[in-house]
RNA sequence: GUCCCCAUCGUCUAGUGGCCUAGGACAUCACCCUUUCACGGUGAGUACAGGGGUUCGAAUCCCCUUGGGGACGCCA
């Protein structure tokens, strides 16, 4: 049975990073039927906090990553730690250390400046002098001196760590609650997880943790580290590079799906598809093609991802999503044309629900035309055709074909082509030189809005 | 500085020794479609980091160089 796990800590929002290792984790559990657990590291308590676990929480379920068990909290568990570290007291692959920080400070600081790693040199190892009084100890493993540490990563290949590399890492802290290499080793061992998939950051750390696990005499999980996720600029990604919090695509008005494809596609591939389904995604995902380095993210072709998706989502969806965009814009949604029917009509030339809401606004209410298109438009040559076609437009049948021959009529009358007068009139109703077919529009919006626009522009019209 | 990892178009990638005069996608440009803008269609330019090996044959295997990333905390 596969049992994968997400194990982030609560100090921020989910960011693409974190989004694409649960993503992975999630995806090859469902792969295998095996369980994806949700496990909160929130060991660091000056920066673990209650919002970011609800942040983290929200951008899960808004990407659709549902878990079978957890979320499971580490300092819910500290009992266990302390029991453990017991055992590896008692076994002798502990021991106390009571060094302050200061002394570990001036250790770090000489070793550096002599060209070498930074490690703890085990002073309190074997050490028989009595312990200062007062200070509360942590404690630290007792890291084998030679040898190598070597494990099979499932995406990166054989990787070996010489023990002389590590140091006699702290376990538990002064005040009892575990670090970060002991909390994820107990829990991924008492929680049963098979294949442990995470970022590439903890290459580093994968050494370390075997060694625990071996103190332990435990049985190892597979390793599977994934390659981070860069800014455009090949830096790490960070607020500078726009939005990296998952929930800031939310509000940018892109499509989870969209998202998760384009994440899924970071980094991973099925020869060359390009646009698949989660169930897809399912269906196809494994650990041997992920690539082994760095992927840049690049918003470009997440935009037309978002486009893609955009072009064939439901019409109803689509209106639910748009109106809270135009209710921030000020636009009645209940006054006006059938949203779902303006979403039909715009959601391929716009690549977010953002730009959906954007180009739907004159549709609830007149848009004043800028200077410039209104001198182009509006001119004393076009007003008898337009006048002709008002008429027009008063008597037919108010739907697109016949909309579409009475403009064509009008112009043709007055020896125009039909973009001739198409364009002012596009000019006249929505306020804009850029929408789709006019007479689409103009069926949407109905012969009495239409009209009333026509008259209020007839007006200022020259000649 | 030390250790670990990585290296195909600008970007994401296909490629697992012959199918590669290197394929797809985004972006760019051109043309077509067209009632403006998109969508769509057709096409173009653009890459195996460099150097050595191994092999009949190398983008694919090995070594070195260079470049990039990561780690070196009582953070995760």
């Amino acid at each position: 049975m596969v049992r994968t796990r997400f194990a982030p800590s609560p100090t921020g929002y989910l960011h693409i990073g974190g989004a694409r290792t649960a993503l992975f984790s999630w995806a090859f559990a469902r792969r295998h039927g095996g369980k994806f657990i949700l496990r909160i590291e929130d060991t660091d308590l000056e920066r673990s906090t209650a919002q970011s676990t609800q942040a983290i929480l929200d951008g899960m379920a808004w990407l659709g990553l549902d878990y079978d068990e957890g979320p499971f909290y580490q300092m819910r568990r500290l009992s266990r730690y302390h029991e453990v570290a017991e055992l590896l007291l008692k076994s002798g692959d502990a021991y106390y250390c009571y060094c302050s920080k200061e002394e570990l400070d001036a250790m770090r600081e000489q070793q550096r400046a002599a060209g070498l790693k930074p490690r703890y040199d085990g002073r309190w190892r074997d050490s028989k002098e009595t312990p200062p009084a007062g200070v509360k100890p942590v404690v630290r493993l007792k890291n084998p001196l030679d040898g190598v540490v070597a494990f099979n990563d499932l995406v990166k290949g054989e990787i070996t760590v010489a023990n002389s590399e590590l140091d006699d890492l702290v376990l538990l802290r002064g005040d009892g609650v575990p670090t970060y290499n002991f909390g994820v080793v107990i829990d991924d061992l008492d929680m049963n997880i098979t294949h442990v998939i995470r970022g590439d950051d903890h290459v580093n750390n994968t050494p370390r943790q075997i060694n625990i696990l071996r103190a332990l005499r435990a049985p190892l999980p597979q390793y599977a580290h994934v390659p981070m996720i860069l800014g455009a600029d090949g830096e790490r990604l960070s607020k500078r590079h726009g939005a990296v919090s998952v929930m800031q695509y939310h509000e940018d008005g892109y499509l989870p799906e969209a998202l998760v494809n384009y994440l899924a596609r970071l980094g991973w591939s099925h020869g060359d598809e390009e646009i698949f389904s989660r169930e897809q995604l399912v269906e196809w995902f494994d650990l041997a093609n992920i690539n082994r380095s760095p992927a840049k993210f690049n918003p470009e072709k997440l935009q037309w991802l978002n486009q893609q998706y955009l072009k064939n989502a439901d019409d109803g969806r689509l209106a639910e999503l748009v109106t809270p965009f135009l209710e921030a814009d000020g636009c009645d949604t209940a006054d006006g044309p059938d949203l779902a029917k303006v979403a039909g009509l715009l959601k391929e030339r716009v690549s977010t629900v953002a730009e959906l809401a954007d180009a739907a606004v004159y549709f609830f209410r007149p848009l004043e035309p800028s200077e410039e298109l209104k001198a182009q438009q509006f001119t004393a040559a076009v007003k008898p055709a337009i006048l002709d076609l008002r008429e027009k437009l008063a008597a037919i049948e108010w739907e697109s074909h016949a909309i579409h021959d009475a403009i064509k009529a009008a112009a043709g009358a007055h020896g125009m082509k039909l973009p001739k007068v198409a364009m002012p009139l596009r000019v006249m109703v929505t306020g804009e030189a850029q929408t789709p077919a006019i007479n689409a529009v103009l069926e949407l919006l109905g012969r009495e809005e239409t009209l009333k626009r026509m008259d209020e522009r007839l007006a200022g019209l020259p000649g």
